[in-house]
DNA sequence: CTGAAAGCGCTAACAA
DNA sequence: TTGTTAGCGCTTTCAG
């Protein structure tokens, strides 16, 4: 049970010169000469040295960490883009702890109080479901805290955000059921305060009338972004007298859970009705029948965010909100004309 | 752009003691007046003081912090086990610093590295596929530096593990494919080294013994675990004079790659061939069929790998392997007796 | 070119 | 009951 790490102190001893010696010759300081630099970083590799950085930290008030939150931990979209952060954040020097709000709004305050007690130096936020005040992220802002968001977003005046072009892609959905002979398409969205249900609701709308189909509301449905909820929605949609021939839902869960409820109800995909989600390549490719999606870009959104993030750190930016598009790849839950 | 956290020094000068009371009439040593101490905490609470940690880590040489290493971030499995593991270290105080292999024996080594030079108490880990070298880890044991191994697990003499009963889990998967009236058991295993790997496959030979089936090797298959390479092994098995009208996989990717593959030879799940699986509980449900599937209680063994983490940390073990029971859920994927 | 000393925030042994 | 001091590992003036 040796001393786990060797601090300049023990070098300095080592070598008979004083801790601030030992400290410049391995910053290659200028005024250290030749020698002693070589002899101090010689003995510093091998007895394996690395600067403490909680010393560091202390000095310098810099943690080197950067607090996530994020609605849930075990979703692929979420786990993705925590990935593409992090591989960001290592190119920095600085690491994630990586915190999860379950959708829950007094988790969310909770992760944020943590994070900071913890001392991280900013947050990386995708706001939960119940989240509708928003005063915990105007005191952030206030006490000058950097702090950026992703997918769902808020106060983008003053928080910079990351988000997927879901208008868009909500109209390339719409325009692709179209082109396909569907038409009744139904949409299942989430909690409307969320931009991501705002906006894809804008955009189902904006395609509709593209294509010149009339806006029925007995063909939005809302869920809570779970499995189970959205397997109620598409059974409601299921009852109605005059049913839709095409779904699409607001994040791949959900559009998992639609795909339940049309298989249980004894009705084939994509004949009787086309399904096409908001997903990931991965899991679209696994269910059964393949389906069409629009693809998030969702590690690269995470090192999207991540360069925000170091651009608000260093005060390079207030607010600045970053678009990505997004792909509709076609795949058989969407294929009836075929 | 204020001071962003008060210390007690700031405390001590506000109420003119000295700082030592401060820290003191917080932590309620005995001997300080109530009236201090009122005085004290009242003002702290008022100031929102909260200690600094990398302070507290520098003078008591402890983070509070765990290292975890996974294969990958983005599966189901890990990011469930993660949770759990979280959920316990928040209990103790700690919080968890995430770090992916991506399955590389190299990666694994780098994290390991980074991790400790950010000063981790210790490390939870599972294998990457690629690491049949294990002497990195017996580097850790004799560092003294607190190490605990799940799922894909090595030294268990020396590490203490959490693992999943795979043998008897297979044993039931055989019998059970046995009891539906399939024949010819087919088993797509992984590298050969991990204990996976070798526990699942004696379970495999003994569930046949058991219901007096001979071992075909031509059953046997192996692959790298991934999608694609699950897909291939499939394939191949599909090609074989006198193919399989029964399968499983050692793991939820593989079990994917084997049921696409299955179907994009035109083949039936389950009419034609049985479908096992080593999955979670969400993804068995969302693919179709639905796979029958021996389910890891994931949270729970991350829950069960944190306490033993904790046990280990605290020196009250030095090793100990910890085997959690498993269920078989049947779905219709192996539904052939219908 | 090198060393001594202060200080980041905190605890604990020692004084008073 | 309270204050003083040293020290955790490091950087950085300020002195030699």
């Amino acid at each position: 049970m040796s001393k786990r790490h060797v601090s300049l102190k023990d070098l300095a001893k080592e070598l008979n010169v004083s801790i601030s010696t030992v400290s410049r010759a391995l910053k290659d300081h200028p005024d250290i000469s030749e020698e002693v630099r070589q002899k101090v970083k010689h003995l510093a590799s091998e007895r394996n040295y690395s600067p403490n950085p909680l010393a560091m930290g202390l000095l310098k008030q810099a943690t080197r960490m950067i607090g996530i939150i994020v609605p849930d931990l075990v979703t692929h979209f979420y786990s993705s883009i925590i990935s593409g952060i992090e591989s960001v954040a290592k190119e920095h020097g600085y690491f994630v702890v990586i915190s999860s709000s379950n959708e829950s709004y007094i988790k969310e305050k909770e992760s944020i109080e943590n994070l900071l007690k913890s001392r991280v130096e900013g947050l990386i936020i995708c706001m939960s479901q119940e989240t509708t005040d928003t005063s915990h992220f105007e005191k952030l802002i206030q006490a000058d805290i950097p702090v950026v968001m992703f997918d769902r977003v808020c106060l983008t005046d003053k928080i910079p955000a990351v988000i997927a072009d879901s208008n868009d892609a909500s109209q390339k959905i719409v325009r692709h059921f179209h082109d396909q002979g569907y038409n009744r398409i139904a949409y299942v969205s989430g909690p409307e305060h969320l931009n991501i249900s705002k906006e894809r609701m804008s955009g189902y709308l904006a395609g509709l009338n593209d294509c010149r189909m009339t806006v029925d509301p007995d063909l939005i449905e809302q869920c809570d972004l779970s499995f189970e909820s959205a397997q109620l929605a598409m059974k409601r949609l299921l009852k109605l007298p005059n049913p839709p021939d095409a779904v699409f839902g607001i994040n791949d869960t959900v559009a998992f859970g639609l795909m339940k409820a049309i298989k249980e109800a004894g009705l084939q995909i994509p004949e009787d009705i086309g399904v096409v989600g908001f997903t990931d390549e991965f899991h679209s490719t696994v269910v059964d029948p393949p389906l069409t999606s629009v693809t998030h870009p969702t590690y690269e959104m995470g090192r999207k965010t991540a360069e925000l993030f170091f651009k608000r750190l260093k005060s390079e930016i207030t607010s600045e909100t970053l678009v990505l598009q997004t792909k509709l790849v076609e795949r058989e839950s969407s294929a009836k004309s075929r």
